[in-house]
DNA sequence: AATGAATGAGGTTTCATTCAT
DNA sequence: GATGAATGAAACCTCATTCAT
């Protein structure tokens, strides 16, 4: 577990969890709000429900919160895609159920992806790298469902060009939510993706 | 023009534009390196080639380089669009002309176009509405595009849909530079988008 | 109290009172010396006995200190001028006996009522009447005793102008000391100018 | 001539004068309304209908501004009490007369008086010095009058008392006005202190 | 003689982090 | 384990003064 990359004082390992989940909550809330470099430790130790000095009982730098915030998000969006992806439906109703549940989860989740998108570049370079591997860890997850699905398979490379594809329009759902969501409820826009996605544009003949 | 939401205490306006040139430069190299909110004005300042006093003749705070930044970055892929879509070509290749040239930007852009997504939300709320603004104002560019260029007009908002996906995946092409320029040169991420984007998977039949 | 007009950061009230107390008295000194403008705030902090930091966790603003010194001197004075007025005497010999009090009071804070008169002006617009209220306060005390004291009640106006002018010659003792503590003790200039006070140049007839 | 203690790199004589006019009107009004420390050069620049560069032609530092405003404010006071004092009454009414108008005198100039009191300490130690000189003329000239004017003469020291007195409460007028002008007419005011310096409270043979 | 752009020392304030209780 | 007072480096910004034009 990512958790662990960032040591505290405190041996009580329930302590531990306890203390950080305040923590994640606390700063996701001001982060999205503030983004995290105008908040302080202090506005974050209150809005976990603790003083500054137990506040760093648990961390050693502000950059561990952001790591912790980061590392949650990235657990939590991985297990929803996981849950996503595994359905028992084969062939393309397997990869349209994925993307369907994959949106879902990117439309509940859709402040918090788009802090830690923000936020990352304060990272240091070796938080960034970890946090880069999980989101390679998300895109394999996407081009296994895309591989398992279609019935002709497509190139590595096209796989991965299709999930990235996907991956962001998910996200594009939460980032470009003042023009798209205009127009679009979830499922219009779901539907209309996946459309795009498997007939494109349709006038290949006529060019 | 946005730089005039900027004041100066310098009358000359030639000198202006020459001076926020100096810092719109020397900040866009420092804020890529290191973010908006870890360069300090003095950096910027030296980075101008002059001194932090000067700075200050030429803006009043530290957000009016980032304005200045964002306003200089959005005019110049302006620009560049409205290079890439005023083609005398007709129907589709019209269009493909205009993906071609867009991406092509995008990839001489990327570092800025980076800063600028990474950075708006330290903006006030009016400047992010503002920027906001210019942000649409590229879209119906796009969608015009694509409404002139196909056999058979889409709705609008699938046009609009689509316009947003053209959009980000030329973002994309610099934003997830570790994954895509890996796999890809321009060239080929250019032609599979296109590809895909006019037929799609093309495994609809099959379902 | 006044003191609790400059909010703090501090929970503990008791050390509150402790660090404002050395806030003071450092910041008086300094004042003494330079003069508000020019004392800067780290000389102020360094003066009080701690950092610059810890400075700022007992006030908000430069002027909070200002604001602080005259509440103090003002404070001190009034308490002195209670105790000078407090008296068991009757008749003429009371408001001798209080004016007497209240010049050696002013001898004794002359640098510390110097420095409030030359700087409150420095002070924003609502500190400035907070403090005004005072001084009536204390004004009010004197015509009490003027009051009290002379067989024929004088007119509420002259009453107030009277009480304006003992009160001015206490300061005039310490703010023209130049001239006046040349020529006089504090003993002789007390006696001289009840003397005129009370009897005037005594020239009337002759006019 | 005062001015003459402040040098500028400007040969013509009647410029200067003409110049530092300019200046002397804008910084008043200025110091008037914010303080001297919170007036900025450019400011006085501006207010005189200069620009920065040629402010700094006529003096050598923003502290010779607030020379010349003092200098200015005593020679007009000190004109002011030589015509009051210019009197062909003799016996008490000269005295009279001379209160009578530099009472006057001190209503009409409250402003630039209140201004000089307050940032005299602004000044350094040599122009403190220059200031307490003319201060010290002003009341030579009152004693001269005071003496002038007693049928029978009183001590030195008195003098000097008195005519403190009187100039102290001159001032007092235009410093306590919030107070004073409330209860007071200017002619009401010179009537009652008149009345208390040649009579006092009368009251002694009672005690 | 007049201008105003350039300079940079120095001011106030913030805030991540420590440590004694 | 928890607290919160103390610290001081470092940030932003101002403004008196200079000097080339």
């Amino acid at each position: 577990m990512g958790m662990n990359k960032v040591p505290s004082s405190v041996k009580d390992e329930r302590l531990i969890m306890k203390r950080r989940d305040q923590m994640i909550k606390g700063a996701v809330a001001l982060f999205k709000q503030k983004g995290f470099h105008k908040t302080t430790t202090r506005e974050i130790a209150k809005a976990s429900g603790f003083s500054i000095g137990t506040l760093y009982e648990y961390i050693r730098t502000k950059e561990d919160v952001l790591f912790l915030v980061c590392d949650y998000i990235y657990e939590r969006v991985k297990d929803g895609m996981e849950e996503a992806i595994d359905t028992n439906e084969i062939g393309m109703s397997s990869l349209k159920k994925a993307i369907h549940s994959y949106f879902q989860l990117m439309d509940e989740m859709q402040d918090e992806v788009l802090v830690m998108y923000q936020e990352v570049k304060a990272l240091s370079k070796d938080a960034q790298e970890y946090v880069l591997k999980k989101e390679m860890n998300m895109l394999r997850m996407l081009e296994q469902v895309i591989q398992n699905s279609l019935p002709t398979p497509l190139s590595e490379e096209d796989t991965q060009l299709i999930a990235n594809n996907i991956f962001v329009q998910g996200q594009m759902w939460g980032f470009r939510r003042w023009m798209l969501q205009k127009q679009f409820t979830l499922e219009e826009y779901t539907e209309r993706q996946m459309h795009f996605l498997f007939e494109g544009l349709e006038i290949t003949k006529e060019v």
